[in-house]
DNA sequence: ATTACAATTGAGAAATATTCTCAATTAATA
DNA sequence: TATTAATTGAGAATATTTCTCAATTGTAAT
């Protein structure tokens, strides 16, 4: 991971009148290069790595910064909605293996059809999904049988 | 609202080898009743009409064990996932309105087309998702178009 | 009905999580 | 580079959730 935000980052914060700086910017690539969604601890222990002395109530204020710009967007999980994840690198899918608690990439997620007919259905005006499917992968399944 | 249990739960209850207390029915029933979901402050609101001695530590380890039964689940809003609705309806899906925070609701969800697809592709074996559409609802819509 | 027993409860303490306050620092602009 | 308002880190203050334990209660066997 590189700290150098890329040109749309930057003039999403701009275009708000928010400041560019090394936090926010970390903060959000943190979230932007993970495959998954992360928790604040998660989140603020990876900020340090780049920026030792960030404090958690920067991490919480700029989560909500993040939020209110639309870069990321919570996430619920069975035990909490304490988890983030980018609403721009295209990881609004996860399909999540419970026993290796794996999460397995997957691309094409037919999800157009079922928004359509949602909206249509009911006035609704979609900007936005999240969708996780839980389950045993190929390999714990294999695993499985075998012992 | 009748503090009589109907049958469904109870067996639920009793099947788990959990024990029928009025704390678990009266909880149970607040949220059971309630067309909306509601926060535990709410939830322990309620139910100390009816049980005015009520501990705020009961609810939560009610809110707990109704959920391991699969009788109620968390929701999530966009300000956090505090809040519980019933699941006897069979919900596992949400159709969250930005600006009102209201979740609408909606039956007819085409998901199988897509577990079917998802698990051919990957050898998964899904048993369960959860599905959250963000937008903004017609009532709001329609608000923010004459202000 | 009574009894025995394990599960459950209420109360408050403890632990976690989140928000707030404020002096010091920093990014943006001229 | 000087100015200024936004932002930050640190820790205090709040809020939320979990834990502990003696007292109580639902259940099932008598």
């Amino acid at each position: 991971m590189d700290l150098i935000p890329d040109n749309y980052v930057l003039s999403v914060f701009k275009g708000k009148g928010l400041k560019c700086t090394p936090q926010r910017i970390a903060v959000f690539k943190v979230i932007e290069d993970s495959k998954t969604h992360l928790s604040i601890e998660r989140i603020h222990k990876e900020v340090k790595n780049f920026l030792p002395n960030v404090g958690l109530a920067t991490v919480y204020r700029t989560l909500d910064s993040l939020i209110d710009l639309g870069l990321i967007e919570k996430v619920h999980l069975e035990d909490g909605c304490h988890s983030f994840t980018s609403t721009l690198s295209g990881h609004r899918h996860a399909l999540v293996c419970k026993v290796c608690d794996q999460i397995v990439e997957y691309e094409d997620w037919p999800l157009e059809a079922i928004k359509e007919q949602v909206s249509r259905k009911t006035g609704f005006k979609i900007d936005n999904h999240y969708l996780q499917l839980f389950g045993t992968c190929s390999e714990c399944q294999t695993l499985n049988n075998n012992a």
